[in-house]
DNA sequence: TTGTATGCGTTATCAG
DNA sequence: CTGATAACGCATACAA
């Protein structure tokens, strides 16, 4: 009798004993293609894989896809990855895994402006959750987000509290959300702190020649002593080999600290913003099976990454041995 | 009627007709559930995500993961990843996936010595087909492999013909078969070449400092004009690193040629050892679908990289000119 | 408290 | 060639 798996408390304790036997012996395990038929649900959450997010330099989707993964199972279901053919009209992907109810919803990444896939979901009713603001309404709060502002405030105020009093910020061009997000970040705390100057700043793609000249130009303008906040492991890249061509020595020369924290950051030892991929899956995974909560009608949830302190922001009294070349 | 979805040429035109129109008014999709129960299979393969492939340095199964994903979705079934609680021992989680029928079969990557996993599959005749060659039964021949040991020597004739007569190797640690058999192709192609020499190689694990230091004292072995070929991209990135450090510039001072082609090699302008992970994933899912091919009982398949060349392994003529500095 | 029957949406079989 | 029907394995409602 399947009470037994399913409410063991309304089953007489030696019946209980005697069918657990039996499951064990047996090596019984419910069937999920049964169970989802009965249930009406996949007990799958879909999850996109587009090349804008994945394998490319400093991505750190993977990292994320682990921790979905590992969370979603401890919860007894499953994550399904899924590419469109198209990823610039990518709902009719999303629209086959409903059809074929293999997915009960979806979680979101690379959310951007005019992202057609929020409306198109809640359209179809269909359930999710997003890695990263829904930027069009702000009516919608079932997304988790990293605080890339306050992680680069975070930045600033570490640096300034090693000693360093020109701080500039390498970030992309302006319009994308997520960069305009963290450069806000550093325009307050260098304001807050008295260390403002608008043109202590760079803009580059995230592209490593372009980020070489942009790291390259905002050397130029600051000079030896001072330190540098990157919107990514990859700008910081960039930084890190015109650092390196120019003599200089990150943490020693300059200070360097990024954004995202991927193996990149950990592999050159530079101090970068880590992002809590383990708990925004939860986040996530929770807002799937609960749904946003109505009483929360402020918005989605701000997760503020954390700062992992390493040679490249080393405190001012290490910074005063200079190293013999 | 379903015989109009599954057998169509059973039927009569008219009432195909018929029946095809309505199955489009109404948006029919059958459920994957239903299917799988009827059918008795998922219609999944499952793929373990370990933290040893997954994102670290120069990890390229993300687009492994990408390419298995749409050539699935083609042969109209899905990718289940999954990770295992212990990694050393993932026994537990493939058995929960094959009792509960989520996955028809698996995906292995990361294959070993002492991999207890392939034993386990075929003595519970689970499906599974590997990336990566099963090293301790050359009986098995459900995998499918990049020709580490071609590759190299691929490279090596490479730089030989753009003139290079000091080809040094930077691998890792002996005893792990990927990087043996990516140093044989060194050893066998500066033999062929009359270019052999024993001492010009150093060994180095997948960390940068090591790379570094490895790197370096192979440099000074070697001197400048010579080449290395790397086993990774990350011992790229470590001789990479020293010689910005020496002022030498790639392609110019010093060759380079790098393995696995991730993103870093991209960023970095070097040239790479291209793994076709499109084709190994093709290979892969046709393994599963159909089993290993009795009539070839000489094992897997071997696919050949393609060397990308960048500027890290310029022909002679460019070298000639030395750049001012 | 325990056992049994029904139906979830397919596909395959079989009688018409 | 077509339409009806049983069975896949489970959960649930209901009868015993």
């Amino acid at each position: 009798m399947s009470n037994v798996i399913n409410s063991p408390e309304r089953v007489a304790p030696e019946t209980l004993a005697r069918v657990q036997a039996e499951i064990d012996r047996l090596g019984f395990r419910p069937s999920r293609a049964a169970q989802s038929l009965k249930q009406e649900r996949a007990g799958a959450w879909g999850l996109e894989l587009n090349s804008a997010g994945f394998g490319r330099l400093g991505a750190i989707l993977d990292i994320f896809l682990i921790e979905l993964t590992t969370g979603a199972a401890e919860r007894g279901s499953h994550v399904v990855p899924f590419t469109a053919a198209d990823s610039a009209a990518p709902l009719p992907a999303y629209e086959r895994l409903v059809a074929s109810r293999v997915a009960d919803g979806f979680v979101l990444t690379d959310t951007r402006r005019d992202d057609p896939r929020p409306a198109w979901l809640e359209a179809h009713h269909v359930p999710y959750a997003a890695f990263g603001r829904v930027w069009d309404d702000p009516g919608i709060t079932s997304w988790v987000d990293v605080d890339g502002a306050s992680g680069v405030e975070a930045a600033v105020h570490h640096l300034a509290g090693q000693g360093y009093e020109r701080i500039g910020y390498l970030g992309w061009p302006e319009g994308s959300p997520v960069g305009d997000d963290r450069r806000s970040g550093w325009v307050r705390a260098t304001t807050d702190l008295g260390l403002a100057n608008p043109e202590w700043q760079a803009r580059s793609t995230q592209s490593l020649p372009s980020a070489c000249r942009a790291a390259a130009g905002l050397l130029d303008l600051l000079g030896r002593g001072a330190a540098i906040v990157c919107a990514s492991d990859t700008l910081a890249l960039g930084a890190w080999r015109v650092l390196l061509e120019r003599g200089l020595e990150p943490g020693v020369d300059i200070g360097l600290v990024c954004f995202d924290d991927t193996d990149i950051a950990e592999a050159l030892d530079l101090s970068s913003l880590h992002q809590p991929l383990d708990r925004v899956a939860d986040r996530v995974l929770h807002l799937l099976a609960t749904g946003p909560d109505p009483r929360d009608p402020a918005g989605g949830l701000l997760l503020p990454p954390e700062l992992v302190v390493r040679s490249s922001s080393k405190p001012a009294g290490n910074r005063t041995t200079r190293k013999e070349k």
